[in-house]
DNA sequence: ATCACTTCTGAAAGCGTTGTCAAATGGGCG
DNA sequence: CGCCCATTTGACAACGCTTTCAGAAGTGAT
């Protein structure tokens, strides 16, 4: 492992050219069995490795994707990049990640990094971007997105519909008979968060249930946020028998939450999350949230990616949300839920 | 950003030779004012973005580092990658993920592919790979190891004391009144698993607490092999009034299967976990665990590589492993743990 | 003025592949 | 036996950048 071999060791070693043995890599033309036999010899007893910065100067072509992430370490994206590399699999393809960290200057940072390193397609997961940075890296490479629409490029955009799950879930809540619901929403600058908000109020006002300001508390998608949601609303003076977090993880906060303050989890407030993030399924009591296969997002991703770097068109497939009904959740039984104070 | 602009454009914008604009890019020579003026002037004006494989082909460097991880998803490893991408940037350096996924096979993989790919160094997390391959990375770029010791490599290579961890961790147990104490523990073939074991084991036989095998069962540190570890237990017939499961994963589960079962947690049984996932601070009741400082690890990781990658020695700072008390565990109250059947 | 140095600067040689082009080889057929 | 076409093959020019190497300018001292 010294000095890397090259090919024009190999060609020598196997007495034909250069363009012999990258042909014969590449499978570019036919070549005699004759020399393909001595050259195959050769690459194995050298233990000849192509490199890769060469190959990709010449053929412009990396054989990478680019994957943007906005925070690698939380298990929502973790689980998202193991499908990527799951769909890539196979293809020869491989991805190459960095982090937006959920600032658009740090995304855009990362996204020209990728570039210049001569990606050959790119994948943003979530983001900030202008429409306008997104639409000029879609003319540099094939580019998928997920979890905003770009005008101008919906084939390639994947959405999920977060209002409609975030509606059926409250509708789950109100057929238990909770009519004092509270939300913790995310950011109000997130799309998600605005969405599954919006889903919330729409379940209420069709059951008829007035919408209670105070009710409603902002959080940022971070355990902290959910368990100073949870004690404010504890220590209010509204009443409420049921939670809706606007993710698992601040599902996570204003679970301890109430468990400090000596509430019990589903009997005295019911409790759901969104996201279904992996540890949901261990929480006590297990959550009640909306599975968002993030794996086979992921997966779905990289094939379109793999799609469109093959000329293809798109092909998204459409994705259903659905409520995951588990344990931290139960008919409200009597017809006094937690009061205030 | 329709075809990239070259050095050689930027040059004759300019009215200067490539050399010139190479040198002042990378700033490897004086250039006169004036003509470092009109250069600067064209690389902004035709936003001029350095070729990278071009570059990497010329100067030897890609200016990026390998990290093979194994789980990409786990909450351990995203957040131990976090930790390194923060520690290099900044440097120029861009570490490049490969996951082993835990598999012998796939990690040398891994490690081929980014070797392919040129990197300038490479960082190991975990993994069983022989010792001998471990050496012949190192002879190809400077590496640094965490989670195990190469012979050899001894300087390179992170290791945290899993043992004295595991055994503080079983004293406070004991300081905490358990004399029958659980133990889930790793799989066998993970040095680490063998390592907290034979911490748990050495307290005990230092408080003259005798081993008893029923109480010591195998999981994957996966939560399904805690919960099922855990049933068992309660199931059992043996008594026990704590539980130390090898990791925070397995004590999740393990929480959930005290739960259904009707145990309290810390009331009944006593539970502690091992790395202190970022969720522990949020189960309920918070987990007792050993705090794997995942992020600075990472830290510290990328920082060696960096000095390695500089010239100078590796100099991997000694961690402290640190119990935190948090709220499952509890003192013993009466003589009586919890008995099986 | 001349010489010995310093700075600067451009030409040109790679870096390891790919891909084009034309030459070489071998058949088939008239 | 000669000609044409299809196969195989090697030479060589990119790819975009870094890095000698040597020449051109400029400086100061003699």
């Amino acid at each position: 492992m010294e000095t890397p071999v090259t090919l024009a060791q190999v060609a020598r070693a196997a007495g034909v050219s250069a363009s012999t043995v990258s042909r014969i890599l590449n499978g570019t033309a036919q070549v005699s069995d004759e020399k393909r036999v001595a050259v195959e010899r050769a690459l194995s007893q050298l233990n000849y490795r192509p490199n890769v910065l060469a190959r990709g100067l010449a053929s412009g072509r990396t054989m990478s994707v680019g994957v943007v992430t906005q925070d690698i370490s939380s298990p929502f994206y973790g689980d998202m990049l193991r499908g990527v590399e799951q769909g890539l699999s196979g293809s020869g393809y491989m991805p190459i990640f960095a982090d937006g960290h959920w600032r658009a200057e740090e995304e855009s940072a990362a996204i020209d990094v990728l570039l210049a390193r001569k990606v050959d397609a790119m994948i943003v997961l979530g983001g900030s971007l202008p429409d306008e940075k997104m639409r000029s890296v879609a003319a540099a490479v094939p580019l998928v997105v997920f979890g905003r629409t770009v005008p101008g490029l919906e084939e390639q955009c994947l959405r999920l519909d977060n209002e409609k799950a975030a509606y059926e879930l409250t509708r789950h809540l109100i057929e238990f008979g909770h009519r004092r619901i509270a939300h913790i929403m995310g950011p109000v600058s997130h799309r998600d968060a605005r969405d599954r908000r919006a889903g919330y109020e729409a379940a209420l006002a069709e059951a008829g249930l007035p919408l209670v300001p105070e009710l409603v508390m902002e959080g940022d998608f971070l355990e902290p946020s959910g368990f100073l949601a949870a004690t404010r609303l504890v220590e209010g003076r509204e009443m409420f028998s049921a939670i809706f977090a606007a993710n698992d993880q601040m599902a996570y906060g204003a679970r301890l939450a109430l468990h400090r303050k000596g509430v019990r989890v589903p009997e005295d407030i019911s409790l759901v999350g969104f996201d279904d993030l992996p540890s949901s399924t261990y929480t006590t009591p297990p959550l009640t949230t909306v599975r968002q296969p993030t794996f086979d997002l992921g997966v779905v991703t990289a094939r379109c990616v793999l799609r469109l770097l093959s000329g293809e068109g798109p092909d998204l497939p459409h994705i259903d949300l659905r409520v995951h009904v588990r344990e931290s959740t139960a008919m409200l039984r009597t017809a006094h839920g937690l009061a205030g104070r």
